[in-house]
RNA sequence: GGGCGGUUAGCUCAGUUGGCUAGAGCGCCUCGCUUACACCGAGGAGGCCGUUGGUUCGAGUCCAUCACCGCCCA
């Protein structure tokens, strides 16, 4: 044995082991074992730059479940991967391009491409570090990116297979628009920020003579009216539907419809119609056969030929509009107007409604699967309730806008001939299904890079072939991932691992909680208020940052980061390290025997801190199993320190000095089974602490798990062993607060005979001696006797008066609910029976005190 | 506008089915370098459990209301 140094070292401990436990191929999963499969597929994270807190945590609880699986008896895969992100990606890219002075189309598609690969193979690098000093058990040999070869083919096989059954389909609509990317985005994509902005109330006249009044915030958007719309039970407005107006600065002739989708409370209770750039104007359009003028460039500058507002970007636009209206009379007032106006939620550009052509895939019947499959409670949400999330969402689902227009993703898998055939298929086809012409060009559009994400449980397994992998991994078992994405992510793999798999990809969802700054709102890198877990891994250890993880994880909806919670463990694990040097330090290199079995055990302090132990195995154990690992880590921690090292180590060192051997196994023991149940939480320190332990050992790392304890369960034990350490706290309490009182001897008289070990362990943890008489002196009660310290220069009366007047108050409060007669009728006999062995107690300390 | 979560000690958080004498870590105060650990030990101070009602013998816990904070979806 290698001697142990003072301190626990972070730095010292977590060095090497993870590449031992690579190089011994323990992360590699083995599909032909005869074992059950455990199956978790990292969600995988955007190739845009480094993890932050929300992956350290993610991962690290994936973790968790990953190494006390394979503890329990299961051939584990934990799947690493990383995703695309194409409009992530993109964006980063471009904003490289742009410190540098240059655009990406100055740069050339191709060009970008490369800058692109280059990028992936950087920044997929560090992710992989970050993981592995994060200690994941990652299966490496498998490793999987979205924008890989085969599973390129998988998302082509995906869209095939949706194409011919029909649900594909290209259709103009209105999209969220990004100017900057030039691309649709999904709603979810689109975040909503209040804006105070002006609410103009503009005149357009009537054929005819009369005028109607129309209120708008983007007057810009004139320029592309094709109507107006009343609301028809309107009395204002009936007698002027069916009439035409005259758009104000471009002349178009406007139909005057009516329409029960216009809101008669808002602004004046008209509604200028523009089909091309709003959602309910296309609706109202498509009712009324409107045309559909489209005003905008897809980079956001206006459409309007002709106009001298031609070519403008939206903003500026609209302050020419306003400006050329007021002059010529059409604007009948303004007024400061706030409301929510979309923005990229990765380049913050101003969302454009647009009307537009794209590919979109049906969702009612996959929609339907997995409802069905909800009812049939084949997935299990912890927190329960963002099932709901999920179900709400679903009910209100609409098809699926699939393409993009980036420069960045899997290219949609269509051709078309110049006879305007369009074939599809997983590989790009040599000629035209239709007419065999050769002259093929491939559709522009990407991917949605949450479709190639939908396939993830699978597709990393080899689908659509039948892998081995396929066989032994599908399904998954568990996903974890932040809420903001349950509709984003979840809810597409639960619709296509139904569809493709025809089973739900995992059984169980875990949502964890979101990690905001100190301030409560959510980390950003643009605040400067993100945190990178590489600093807090240097300074605390991958242990205590997984310890903390651990913590908090699955405890509430948001928490607060505090570090000083994370350097909390880190000092956890030097007293777990000082508690095994300790014990190693006193066996020497002696056999340990094994550890006796529960009726063999003599000491109280045995018997009760092995009834602990089981208690903790059961706690830790049940953590796991059931998504609380803030209870798994606080058992463990509890009992570690609280329990072994404070009474324990303590009551039993002099027996550990002299080599008793009953001592040394329940030590080793302890440690023992406290290591193994901490390991999938602090996989580093347990290893090497797991490792100095006698005997031959292997990795703690395939251990086995901690096995059931109940056996050494002792409630005698743990009663008698309580009123010792009451007992102990209430001399300490004494030798602190009055005045003369030593730090260390005294004599104590116990109103009943106690056993023998108990009272060795009384003596040796109070620092007293037991006497049958006490000597003269001052003597104070304490709740299992009497104790007297010598040469006490003055007892502070007061401290005394003061104990007594509290208990009297508790005692006061406690008799008043058994004079109650209602509480003795109604409460249970349990209950009624604990209030009266309390007021006793109170009654006796409060009698000893005289 | 709809939904969800939070509001408990100075700070960050626990408190399962109502029985609580409300806990932990950090911080604070007082002691102590006693050969496991000063990344420590011992003792102590500190809380009308956001508001107002209600149910109950009994409410931090259940119901309702309001207030503020955060998140998600329209």
């Amino acid at each position: 044995m290698t001697e142990m140094p003072k301190s626990y070292d972070h730095k010292a401990t977590e060095a090497g082991w993870y590449a031992r436990w690579d190089e011994a191929g323990l992360f590699t999963a083995n599909a032909r074992s005869p074992k059950p499969k455990y199956t978790i597929c990292l969600p995988p994270p955007n190739i845009t730059g480094e993890l932050h807190m929300g992956h350290a945590l993610n991962h690290s609880l994936q973790d968790f479940c990953s190494r006390y699986r394979r503890m329990s008896g299961y051939e584990v895969l934990f799947l690493p991967g990383m995703d695309h992100a194409a409009i992530a990606t993109q964006n980063v890219i471009e904003k490289q391009l742009a410190a540098e002075g240059m655009t990406k189309e100055q740069l050339g598609r191709e060009a970008f491409e490369s800058r692109v690969n280059e990028w992936y193979v950087e920044v997929g690098d560090t992710i992989v570090r970050q993981d592995r000093i994060l200690g994941a058990s990652l299966d490496w040999t498998r490793l999987r990116f979205t924008m890989d070869e085969r599973y390129v083919r998988s998302v082509m096989t995906a869209f095939v297979a949706f194409y011919e059954r029909g649900w594909i389909y290209r259709a103009p609509r209105i999209v969220n628009w990004c100017p900057h990317d030039q691309s649709a985005i999904s709603d979810l994509e689109v975040k909503w920020e209040e804006h105070h902005d002006t609410l103009y109330y503009i005149r357009y006249p009537i054929e005819g003579g009369g005028e109607v009044v129309i209120a708008t915030v983007r007057p810009e958007t004139m320029l592309a009216d094709t109507a107006v719309a009343v609301n028809p039970t309107d009395p204002r407005y009936r007698s002027i539907v069916g009439k035409t107006a005259i758009l104000p600065l471009v002349g178009r002739k406007l139909p005057i419809v009516a329409d029960e989708a216009v809101e008669k409370d808002f602004g004046t209770g008209a509604l200028k119609v523009t089909p091309g750039h709003d959602q309910m104007d296309y609706e109202i359009g498509q009712r009324h056969h409107l045309e559909i003028v489209n005003g905008m460039h897809p980079d956001g500058r206006m459409n309007v030929p002709g106009l001298p507002y031609d070519g403008l970007p939206a903003l500026e636009a609209r302050q020419l509009v306003v400006r050329d209206l007021k002059s010529q009379g059409y604007v009948v007032k303004e007024e400061p107007y706030t409301h929510e106006v979309g923005h990229c939620d990765r380049c913050d550009a101003i969302i454009e409604p647009l009307i537009s052509e794209q590919w979109w895939l049906r969702m009612d019947k996959m929609r339907d699967k997995a409802l069905g499959a909800s009812a049939e409670g084949k997935v299990r949400w912890h927190p329960e309730r963002y099932e709901r999330t999920y179900l709400d969402w679903l009910h209100g689902l609409r098809d699926w806008n699939i393409g993009r227009q980036l420069w960045l993703g899997h290219r949609v898998p269509v051709y078309n001939c110049e006879n305007g055939h369009r074939t599809v298929a997983v590989e790009r086809p040599a000629e035209c299904t239709e007419c065999g012409s050769r002259q093929l060009t491939q559709d522009p559009d990407v991917l949605d890079t949450w479709f190639s994400s939908a396939l993830w449980p699978f597709a990393t397994l080899g689908w659509p072939d039948e892998t081995e992998d396929l066989r032994a991994f599908y399904p998954n078992d568990m996903n974890s991932t932040a809420r903001e994405i349950i509709n984003l992510w979840v809810s597409r793999m639960i619709m296509t691992g139904l569809e493709f798999m025809g089973e739900v990809p995992f059984s169980d969802v875990a949502i964890h909680c979101q990690v905001q700054a100190a301030d409560g709102r959510r980390m950003s890198k643009s605040l400067g208020t993100g945190l990178d877990p590489r600093r807090l891994i240097t300074k605390y250890g991958a242990d205590a940052v997984r310890a903390w993880a651990a913590s908090v994880a699955m405890s509430s909806q948001d928490v607060r980061f505090d570090e000083s919670r994370v350097e909390g463990y880190r000092r956890f694990c030097n007293k777990l390290w000082n508690a095994e040097r300790l014990v190693l330090g006193n066996i020497g290199d002696g056999a340990v025997p094994a550890i006796p079995e529960a009726d063999e055990l003599e000491l109280i302090e045995d018997r009760w801190i092995l009834s602990r132990l089981a208690s903790a195995q059961r706690e830790v154990t049940d953590g796991i199993e059931g998504f609380e690992f803030q209870d798994s880590i606080n058992a463990a921690y509890g009992c570690t320190w609280n329990e072994l090292c404070d009474w324990w180590l303590e009551a039993a060192k002099d027996r550990l000095k002299d080599g008793d051997k009953t001592a040394q196994a329940v030590a080793i023991f302890c440690l023992d089974n406290l290591l193994r149940l901490l390991h999938p939480f602090m996989p580093f320190v347990t290893e090497d602490l797991w490792s100095r332990l006698p005997g031959e050992r292997d990795f703690i790392m395939r251990a086995q798990w901690p096995e059931d304890l109940h056996r050494y369960v002792d409630g005698q034990a743990e009663v008698e062993f309580e009123r010792l350490m009451d007992t102990v706290n209430e001399i300490r309490s004494y030798r602190k607060t009055i005045a003369g009182a030593p730090a260390k001897g005294g004599a104590v008289k116990l109103f009943e005979p106690a056993p023998p070990d108990w009272v060795r362990a009384l003596t040796l943890l109070g620092s007293v001696a037991a006497v049958d008489e006490l000597p003269p002196g001052k003597s104070f009660g304490l709740s299992a006797g009497s104790i007297v310290f010598p040469a006490i220069a003055a007892a502070d009366p007061m401290i005394a008066a003061k104990k007594k007047a509290e208990l009297q108050k508790e005692l006061d409060r406690v008799q008043a609910k058994l004079d109650n007669p209602e509480f003795r009728a109604k409460a249970p006999e349990s209950v009624i029976a604990e209030q009266q062995s309390r007021a006793d107690e109170l009654r006796a300390a409060i009698d000893r005190l005289e």
